[in-house]
RNA sequence: GGAGGCAUAGCUCAGCUGGGAGAGCGCUUGCCUUACAAGCAAGAUGUCAUAGGUUCAAGUCCUAUUGUCUCCACCA
């Protein structure tokens, strides 16, 4: 036997590891005697480091996967990371800043090499990371969403939706970044109230009769204006609408127009109209056919529509404009007002509305039969409810804006003819316009949104759009483990997307969870600084740990509280793993021990395979519904109370008697339990069961070998019930010792009377070893018991013990009366339940033969202790 | 405005299909008992948010209320 007295991951995780994956162990083969089992990870951005977030997310699928794969599944859990478009982008540029360079003046060419560049030295950092995490995943088959086959795929989906009429180009109002310079996708737009003002501007209509009050909240965009808008119903304006009104600060001229967009009870029931810059308006102004006046460039500084304003940045001609109002006295009021600000997803600055050309993905289509296939349960979201959330957003979808004005990422494939206008989306480069046969064509110069890769995942890794063994094979996959914040971007883009471009559903089951939180409940976060790092975490704890504690206590679909304590009882659980092994090995080491089932059972051997049987029964089935938390809970309740507090003290007498043949049929079943734990527990801790599993001395693998399942042959339940009398004498001789102060060290005297003498005395020595005592003498009734004692009532017995002086009438009296009050409130409540003719009439009959058996227990044991107390009374 | 989560021991949280309130940490007491002090043994601690309802039976199901968090929408 070969381990320290502590539990040091540090000294072993790396180097299995490493063993496992250039064994090849987390490598499948496409084998069609097996049942496949597949998991795509969600691919980490390669700006990533590990989060606690990725730690959690990716022990739950190492638990999934390598509880499918002990059981004989060929199972691959494909890795992979994710270009993130903007996110490395964004990194990049900074970059450069710092260097005193820009994009432009690189050039795209020198920009793309330094982001491969940066791809090769940080996208690797967290496939290293998941690596000590433990993660089983087939790096043979690792994919990175540019990569030549998930690009294959991207071009091989967007030649054919565009084919198909679902992607599109057009002049629409979108989001647009002015810090990153793109247009962003809905969901990549992040609102957050914020603190700001209701400024009311008046409107002095052409003729000079006055004027009308709008309010806003941007009141720089009054510069982008082309109409004012009442309610047609509102009767403060009916006679107004079609006048013409003199744009303050310009010299235009702009209509009042009747929309019903405009509600009549909020501000001033005017709303000035900027097409341009603001999706209502937007609306509005096509309804109208009202000019579209774009005043902003694409950094967000007023371009030359702009009058005396052109030039500066947006926040600048706020204030100007507002100052300006006010001089010419056209500010009516300022209101401090809360409202929600659009912001970019990556680099936080405000979002502009803007009208631009850019590419979308037409969702009507796409999204129907999405929905159905969750409707009609083809996939089911764990828990439940996040379907909800998944319609919610399916239901209500717009069109996918998909073009993004960067660099980094798939470019769009479309060229443009400059002779004739044709656009040309083929899935080879074309080299001359098809039209007209013009060579000097060009292709589009955006790239796409970074979740149109992503959406391709379940598939392009699998080689989509080739017809190959893996993808035959492996898809559907069968379960897709993520966080809740991400179903918008990703989940739901991968189901359309499968059953677009597979024809089928790319997994039956979505198991969410929730977000890794500080102690506070906030989310971790840079700006915060609150963040945890998991690889500290795994330095000190090790990953076994770090994977237990995320397991702990959790509940799917909700959000974990995280803090540094929170690892520690994992950590020790692991050292009480680790010392349980080294007290079987040691006690094993040179021995040579008999096949289990070969030997008759111990009651106690017979208690802990019930046990056994049973935990492994609940393990499996927690597993099979993704209750991580609740199979975490059993194993631990197991392992440490029943195997560690009970079982193996209960072999020590055993083991330290001079009966050879007793000593390794013990051993035989401790070793068996041992081996079975385990292997249960792998899927969650790998490490720290194989380092121990290879002490045991055997040569192949934990991760192969056969996940325990329930036995029937184990099944004692009569010998379980009748051991537990065992240990609830062993119990509350141990609290009576304690609550009379009798010191530990003074060996007891036992009198015992029972109805199961032959039973009673076949386990006397565990009762001796566990409660220290020194004889259990057997007796026909309390008469027999002559010297002064105090006593126990337990179901099948009653105990006396002798103690002499150390007999305190007073407190044993206190003693008694407390276990009588107990009795008393359980026989209440059973006879309450039995009296209750309802209960009699309609509850299950075991549940009723059950209280019975409950109430006749106790009522013996009420009278027993009736009796002492009335003995003690006399003395 | 719409949707959803949560409210259980001092703290952090479990509690599956209704049937005697649980864990970890913390706390009290006693122990270096030849696997483990990262430990052992024995304890104490709960109007399961509030009010109704369904039921023989509710922490669990239903309704309302309060508090709290999140997501979606975006009325200038």
């Amino acid at each position: 036997m070969d381990l320290p007295k502590n539990f040091e991951p540090q000294s072993f995780e790396n180097e299995i590891y490493s063993e496992w994956e250039s064994k090849g162990y987390f490598r499948p083969e496409v084998d069609h005697d097996k049942t496949p089992f597949s998991i795509v990870i969600p691919p980490p951005n390669i700006t990533g480091q590990l989060h606690m977030g990725h730690a959690l997310n990716n022990t739950i699928q190492d638990i999934i996967i390598r509880h499918k794969r002990m059981q004989g599944y060929s199972t691959l859990w494909l890795p992979g990371t994710d270009h993130a478009s903007i996110a490395t982008e964004v990194k990049i540029v900074d970059k450069l800043r710092e260097e005193g360079l820009d994009k432009e003046t690189i050039g795209r060419e020198e920009f793309l090499k330094r982001a491969y560049e940066w791809k090769a030295t940080y996208g690797g950092k967290i496939v290293k990371q998941l690596r000590r995490l433990g993660s089983s995943c087939d790096w043979s088959r690792e994919a990175f969403t540019m990569d030549e086959r998930c690009s294959k795929a991207v071009r091989e989906v967007f030649v054919n939706l565009y084919r198909k009429g679902l992607i599109y180009q057009g002049s629409r109002i979108i989001n647009w970044c002015p810090h990153c310079e793109t247009a962003l996708s809905d969901a990549e737009v992040e609102y957050d109230e914020k603190a700001g003002f209701l400024w009311h501007i008046r409107y002095p209509y052409a003729d000079g009769s006055g004027y009308l009050i709008i309010a806003t909240t941007r009141p720089e965009t009054l510069l982008g204006d082309t109409a004012v808008a009442v309610n047609p119903k509102d009767p403060r304006y009916t006679d107004k609408i079609g006048k013409m009104l003199k744009l303050p600060l310009t010299d235009r001229e702009i209509p009042i127009v009747a929309d019903d967009y405009v509600e009549l009870d909020f501000g001033t029931g005017c709303v000035k109209i900027t097409p341009a810059h603001d999706p209502n308006d937007f609306e509005v102004g096509l309804r109208h056919n009202l000019e579209v006046i774009r005043i902003m460039d694409d950094s967000g500084v007023i371009n030359e529509n702009g009058f005396a304003y052109v030039g500066l940045d947006r926040d600048e001609a706020r204030k100007k404009i507002v100052e300006d109002l006010e001089k010419l006295g056209l500010m009516e009021k300022i209101e401090p007002y809360t409202h929600n600000v659009g912001e970019c997803y990556r680099c936080k600055a405000v979002v502009e509305p803007i009208v631009s050309k850019q590419w979308f993905v037409k969702m009507d289509e796409l999204a129907r039969p999405a929905i159905k296939v969750v409707r009609d349960n083809k996939i089911s979201f764990i828990p439940e409810r996040f379907s909800k959330t998944y319609f919610n957003w399916m239901e209500n979808i717009k069109d996918w804006c998909i073009s993004r004005q960067l660099w980094w990422g798939h470019r769009i494939p479309a060229w443009y003819c400059p002779e004739c206008g044709e656009v040309i989306v083929e899935k080879e480069d074309p080299t001359c316009c098809p039209k007209c046969g013009c060579k000097e064509i060009h292709q589009d110069e955006d790239v796409l949104d970074t979740w149109f890769s992503s959406a391709l995942w379940p598939f392009s890794t699998l080689g989509y759009p080739d017809n190959t063994e893996d993808l035959n094979y492996f898809y559907p996959t069968n379960v897709l483990v993520t966080a809740y914040d991400i179903i918008f971007f990703w989940v739901a883009r991968m189901i359309f997307s499968g059953l677009e471009h597979m024809g089928q559903i790319p997994f039956p089951e979505v198991l969410i969870h929730g977000i890794v939180r500080d102690a506070k409940g906030r989310k971790m976060s840079k700006s915060l600084g609150n963040g945890i790092d998991p690889l500290e975490l795994i330095d000190k704890y090790g990953a076994d740990a770090l994977r237990f504690s995320l397991t702990t206590g959790v509940a799917p679909g909700s959000d974990i509280r995280f803090s540094e304590d929170k690892i520690e009882p994992s950590r020790n659980f692991l050292n009480k793993l680790w010392n349980a092994s080294r007290f079987v090995l040691m006690n094993s080491e040179g021995k040579v021990l008999p096949k289990i089932g070969s030997f008759r059972y111990t009651p106690a051997d017979k208690w802990i395979l019930y046990k056994l049987n049973k935990v492994t029964r609940e393990v499996n089935n927690y597993l099979k519904k993704y209750e991580l938390g609740m199979a975490n809970a059993a194993l631990y309740d197991f392992i440490w109370s029943d195997f560690c507090d009970w079982y193996i003290e209960l072999t020590k007498p055993a083991l330290y008697s001079d009966n050879e043949k007793a000593k390794c049929e013990t051993l035989a079943v401790l070793t068996y339990v041992l081996k079975q734990i385990l292997k249960l527990m792998h899927p969650f801790t790998p490490f720290i069961t194989e380092r121990i599993w290879k002490e045991c001395g055997e040569e192949s693998t934990i991760m192969l070998a056969e996940y325990p399942a329930y036995s029937k042959k184990h099944n004692f339940v009569e010998d379980f019930n009748k051991f537990e009398s065992i240990k609830e004498i062993i119990r509350s001789v141990r609290n009576l010792r304690a609550e009379m102060d009798v010191p530990v060290s003074k060996k007891l005297n036992l009198y015992v009377v029972t109805n199961d003498q032959r039973y009673v005395a076949k386990n006397a020595s565990y009762v001796m070893k566990l409660a220290n005592v020194e004889a259990v003498n057997f007796v026909a009734s309390k008469a027999d018991v002559t010297e002064k004692s105090v006593s126990i009532v337990a179901s099948e017995s009653e105990v006396y013990i002798p103690l002499g002086e150390l007999v305190d009438v007073e407190k044993e009296m206190q003693r008694l009366s407390k276990e009588l009050k107990v009795m008393e409130g359980e026989i209440k409540r059973s006879e309450g339940m039995l009296n209750n003719p309802g209960f009699v009439a309609k509850a299950p009959k075991q549940l009723i033969e059950n209280e019975k058996a409950k109430l006749q227990a106790n009522s013996e044991k009420k009278a027993k202790l009736l009796e002492r107390i009335e003995e003690l009374k006399n003395m």
